[in-house]
DNA sequence: ACCCCGATCGTA
DNA sequence: ACGATCGGGGTT
């Protein structure tokens, strides 16, 4: 395996949206193939949860590149990020599609769906992708073409042009 | 202690 | 278009 290391995840969050897709989540002997992301990008950043400031929940993001950062939406769903840039400042790649071999589409494309189906929950939030030995993001060759738009369910910040969705996969 | 809202999803 | 469902964050 070819595990991403911090060096991919430390530049700046827009570049390491994009070149996400294509990427590879290994999540306890489940492979699936990243085909849509958001960037969510400092405190400026009306749409981050950093935007209040570091609390107990975003202190993650705060953190070292290269972790997970997965928080309960809506009471019911959880969603799944990297964690993004330099040591100070909260980045972070949501993941909001990926597919799998032999799997209906529709089971892995929102952020919440795909957490559910492949059992990522609160538990595996703040940890470390570039040692843990069942989660882990991995490079396989695969450049898929690519649009960008704004991102989904959030009221501010709609110019900023900062999903990314692979072509060929889904809306 | 209380209130409000949310990086969603499924159904209508 | 709308309701489900509940933790986090801000305020009292």
């Amino acid at each position: 395996m070819q595990r991403l290391p911090l060096s991919f995840f430390n530049r700046p969050t827009l570049l390491v949206a994009r070149e996400l897709l294509g990427k590879e989540i290994f999540f306890k002997d489940q492979k699936v193939v990243i085909t849509e992301t958001e960037a969510y990008i400092g405190e400026e950043d009306p749409a981050c949860h950093a935007s209040r400031g570091k609390t107990k929940r975003t202190a993650v993001m705060y953190g070292r590149a290269g972790f997970s950062y997965v928080y309960l939406i809506y009471g019911m769903y959880y969603c799944l990020n990297f964690v993004t840039q330099e040591e100070g400042f909260p980045a972070a790649v949501l993941i909001r599609s990926v597919h799998m071999t032999d799997i209906d589409d529709k089971k892995l494309n929102g952020p919440g769906k795909l957490c559910r189906f492949l059992g990522i929950t609160k538990e595996h939030n703040n940890i470390d992708l570039l040692t843990s030995k069942d989660f882990y993001v991995s490079d396989k060759g695969l450049s898929l073409p690519f649009k960008t738009t704004s991102r989904i369910g959030i009221s501010a910040g709609q110019d900023r042009q900062w999903r990314f969705v692979a072509q060929f996969f889904q809306k």
